[in-house]
DNA sequence: TTGACATACGGAGACCTCTCCGCTTAATAT
DNA sequence: ATATTAAGCGGAGAGGTCTCCGTATGTCAA
């Protein structure tokens, strides 16, 4: 019995490691609005939340990750809001659609650009735009494909579109939107044109 | 006299720094080829070259710069490459010179991927492909913009094209590249051809 | 309760990047 | 030859990442 229900609800946390969890969250937030997130390290942050770096480590390999669970909750209501659009826009062309999605995405990744990259000096660190093969990524390109296989009438997964989904999704990585736009000198609205006349 | 010779002749190289230098190149090439890029530190080079680590930081701020330096002369070759290409086939058109083009740069990034990419985990990082506003970078993306703008009749420097290049380039970065041929697992051919489906 | 034990903790320490600054030395003017 | 001096050198050290492992502590079965 015990194991089979150790099995099925794959462990409990343990209180004071739920407890450690907070802290560090807590503790990390502080910081990065303090400092940003790339001044603060993973020593810092230990010491705020008052736990050894061994600790944190066991937790996060990597601020990256920690990064990341900061910003989950966000994400989850960011793609609410992309489910919201679809749903509300079902008639629209789907190209029409692809186009509502990048303008909800970009706002998100610059007020997020900091957390999503999140110090990416490490050598465990992360390929691709936001450290790509993350849920992120996945399922944003999941949406892209769909969209982009409607476009062109092909049966779901076409090899095409899951190939043009990922040159999408590259072009606005953090690193690519902050080039055109810091660099290149664009505006958001800009950018998006140019995404759409290249990409659409 | 003197100010006018220095300041024209712009500072010769010392004679013990020029050793050095040579001796780092050295180091640095022999442990790349032992151990990988990643896994050599400038300490270790330093150490191999029997200099302090502040000697090798005068003269290259990060890996980066380093591996830049070994391979200056496999970019200058590459460009010539690319120069002589485009000589022989002027009358072909631009869309084919530019496959052309891709088709000579993606061995090239194959090759000296590890160098390009030059161990990206350092404070002092750097942004976008081939650690970008680089000399290979912008190069390339005026080479690019040219045949673009060739393609559309535009008139030299079309914003539009400027974009293109900029997403085609970010589209054969290392990171993509090697995205696409070990997770999507495609070929460097059937990477080509889905480039210029997307692109061209 | 009370073991038993899986989990979690924490800090010492290995190794890294990068800076600072007093000392050395090559190049030049005299 | 010698003095001057800017360029270069090197290593101590600050602060970082990440690991290892002996110790401590929740959790669960009995």
């Amino acid at each position: 019995m015990p194991e089979e229900i150790k099995a099925i609800q794959s462990r409990v946390e343990r209180r004071d490691a739920a407890e450690n969890r907070q802290r560090i969250l807590v503790a990390a937030h502080k910081l990065f609005e303090q400092y940003g997130v790339d001044q603060v390290s993973m020593n810092q942050i230990a010491a705020e939340a008052q736990i050894g770096p061994g600790t944190l480590y066991r937790r996060y390999a990597n601020k990256g990750e920690l990064c990341l669970d900061l910003i989950k909750d966000s994400v989850v209501r960011f793609f609410e809001d992309i489910e919201q659009y679809l749903l509300q826009n079902q008639q629209e062309p789907a190209d029409h659609r692809l186009k509502g999605i990048l303008k909800i995405f970009m706002p998100f990744i610059e007020k997020k650009a900091q957390l999503l990259t999140g110090g990416k000096g490490s050598a465990s660190a992360q390929r691709l735009p936001y450290q790509s093969q993350n849920p992120l990524y996945n399922k944003m390109h999941q949406i892209a494909v769909e969209l982009f296989d409607e476009m062109t009438a092909a049966d779901h997964p076409s090899p095409n579109s899951i190939f043009k989904a990922d040159m999408l999704l590259i072009a606005i990585s953090i690193d690519s939107y902050f080039y055109q736009r810091d660099v290149r000198g664009y505006s958001p609205d800009e950018i998006l044109e140019h995404l759409c006349s290249t990409f659409i």
